[in-house]
Formats: structure tokens, sequence, C-alpha cells
DNA sequence: CGACACCTTGAAACCCCTCAACGACTGTGG
DNA sequence: CCACAGTCGTTGAGGGGTTTCAAGGTGTCG
């Protein structure tokens, strides 16, 4: 159902760089490139189909929308890190926490399994802070904060947004970057 | 010569996503995505071709390597954000600048203009507070701080090595996602 | 010369981390 | 059935990295 690709650090730290939901490519970063310095890990059962590089790269030969389809998903992937960059930028723990439960809500809305009212999520805290740059420690705080606003309350494996329209507000969180509307076709 | 791609925070802070130097695509994060929320800025005088999305799209069907290419292209540009997102994750200001030093300069090298000596740098310590998620003023201690320990010196537009292998072992620096091999063509 | 951009330094405050401890829950083996 | 280990969540105290505020210095360019 949900991995995550993350990176270790040699002191025993990793960053988790983004999680997986269903439907979207694992690994496609590095089709290409030589390397592929980052593990995937598996939070929840998945269910994945295997494709050979070479295979995804003779099939742009023969059908260009492919090509193009693969690229608009490269696309909203890095465009998915950098806003998680921007993220552990020039946001604090708080306003971090928020606009991550935001950005996977909407992820998951458009798959059908959320809405504006919550959405399971499988993830701990650990998970969290291993994405957010913090320690579980303040996670927890900062989470608490959260529902102490009356915004966001996680417990339980579940994300319910006791405030939608305020937490999207306090966040600073606009879908735009996502592109929900799916790759332009010409 | 050089450009860089940033983002506009509402409350006035700007987080610098990545440098584009000669040779690098520009935007073309946003060529499939129907949204552009990043703004690029010129450093140095540049000079730069234009290319419809709908020509470069068009272009796929007739040209399968250039898809391929292209993807690659892409797939380098994540992969540095990536390093980038786990620059301002997991380490701190001091490893957040050598290790973004030695990238810029491996990207220098690449096109001939830097070495393990050093390479003429355009950027202020604004700009590096920018991209590292820093205060300038942190930045401009944290660049004392290398410079006492021998390693590397930043000043009048130029950054010195002063130990090269020191200062790769203290950022942990491996090149190794910047791919600079080329795209995998079969 | 004045305006401006950039660099430098100090002091105080703040955010977040580390360390430490404990409670709730789950699964496991005796 | 119960003791035990293991994972996850929670809370407190103390310390450190970084920020903010403030001021002054240098260089360039009109």
């Amino acid at each position: 159902m949900k991995t995550d690709t993350y990176k270790d650090l040699p002191n025993g730290d990793r960053q988790i760089v983004d999680f997986q939901i269903p439907g979207d490519f694992l690994g496609l970063r590095s089709v290409l490139l030589h390397t592929s310095d980052h593990s995937i890990e598996p939070i929840t059962d998945i269910e994945v189909s295997e494709i050979s590089a070479d295979d995804l790269i003779d099939a742009f030969s023969k059908n260009q929308r492919l090509a193009t389809a693969v690229l608009w998903a490269a696309s909203r992937d890095e465009a998915m890190v950098v806003e998680h960059l921007i993220d552990l930028g020039r946001r604090n723990a708080i306003e971090r926490l928020a606009h991550f439960l935001l950005e996977l809500g909407s992820r998951l809305t458009l798959i059908g399994t959320g809405n504006t009212t919550g959405y399971a999520c499988p993830l701990t805290q650990y998970h969290l802070a291993d994405a957010l740059g913090l320690s579980a420690v303040h996670v927890n705080r900062a989470l608490r904060q959260l529902r102490e606003k009356g915004l966001v309350t996680f417990q339980n494996g579940r994300v319910n947004f006791d405030s939608y329209d305020r937490l999207v507000a306090f966040a600073g969180f606009d879908p735009a970057y996502l592109d929900q509307k799916g790759p332009f076709l010409p």
C-alpha cells in the first residue's frame, strides 16, 4: 500500500525523501542514472509490477505519449521533492508537519482513500521525524500543538483534519505543485 | 553564465532550489506540469536558447534517444534536489556549506571551469543562505570555521579548496549522484 | 561624497536536540 | 496464563546550534 524512499547517512541518521502511494512509480529516478544510492522500504503490504529499464526506454521509440507521460511523472516527483525541500529549508517544525499532512491528504484524496475530513495513515512518528528532518521527540510535541490549536489530530493510525481551512491557511498549502490534472498531452 | 531557481514564501523568506550552470536546462520541470510556481533569477550574464514545450514533446516521437536524454537530465536534476534535501534535513550548517561547495565544484569541473584547487564563484553569502536554509549571518560564521579549519576559503568571488581531500571526508561528499558519465543509451 | 550592496562581529533569545524515564500496547515463549 | 521483550507514544530537563537584532566595516559606483 505504501513505501518510502530514503537514504542512510554515515552517522546513523536517515532522511526519507518521499513516500509512495498506490499508482506511483518506485525508483523511476534511478532508471537512467548509473547510481541508485537510495533504498526503498515497505510501510504496509504492497503490490508491485516490475518493468525493466531497457523495456521502458525501448517503449519510448514506439509511443511518444508514453515518453511524455513518464517525463511528466518524473517532473511531478521532482516537484514534490522541491516542496519537501522548502519544508526543510524555510518552515519550522509545526508548519512542516501541517504542510506534510496536507500534501499526503491531497495525494490520497486523488486516489480515493482520503478527503478533507482525514485519512488512514500508517506512519509512525519516527517516519515523520525521518521525513521532516526532526527528532521523534519533537514531532510528538509539534503534533500536540497542532492538536491543541484544533487544526489536525494524528492518532491511532488516522489523520483527522479538525479544521481543514484553517490548517491550509496555517501551513500556506497550495496543492498546485501536485499537478493533479495529469500530464499535458497534445 | 549562472542562474538560480527559487521560490518566494509568504513571509518574505525565499528558498533557492538549485543553481544552473552552462549546459543546464532551465525550467525543464515545468514543461509538462501545468504550474510553474518557481522563479528563475540570473546571477551573471547568461545566454539561453528557447525551446517550446510542444516542439520538445513533438521531438520525442522522432527521436527516442532525445526522449531518453531529456528524462536523464530530469532525473539528474532531481537527484541534485534530493541531495540538497538531505543537506537541509540532516546536516548542520558547516557540513551543508562544505557539501554544497564541493558539489558546485564537481559540476563546474565537468564543464572545464573548475578543478580540485578551486573555482570562480559569483555567489554572495545571501545566495548561500537562501539555498542552504540558513541566515546570512550564520553562513558567514560557518565559512569562517571552514577557513580556520584549513579546508576551504570563499572570498572575493572565488572558492579555494585548501585541502580538497580533507574537505571531501569532512562533508561526506560522494559525487556519484551527479552521474557525470551522462545518460545510459542503449 | 553619498548611496548601496556585501561582509563581519557581538549579544541575547529561541527552536530543536539529546538524554532519560515511563506508560500503553503487541507479540512471543515458557 | 503470565513474564518478557520490543515498538511506539509521551513528557521533562538541560544544552547547543541557529536566528534575530544591532552595529560597524569595506568596496563600488553614481
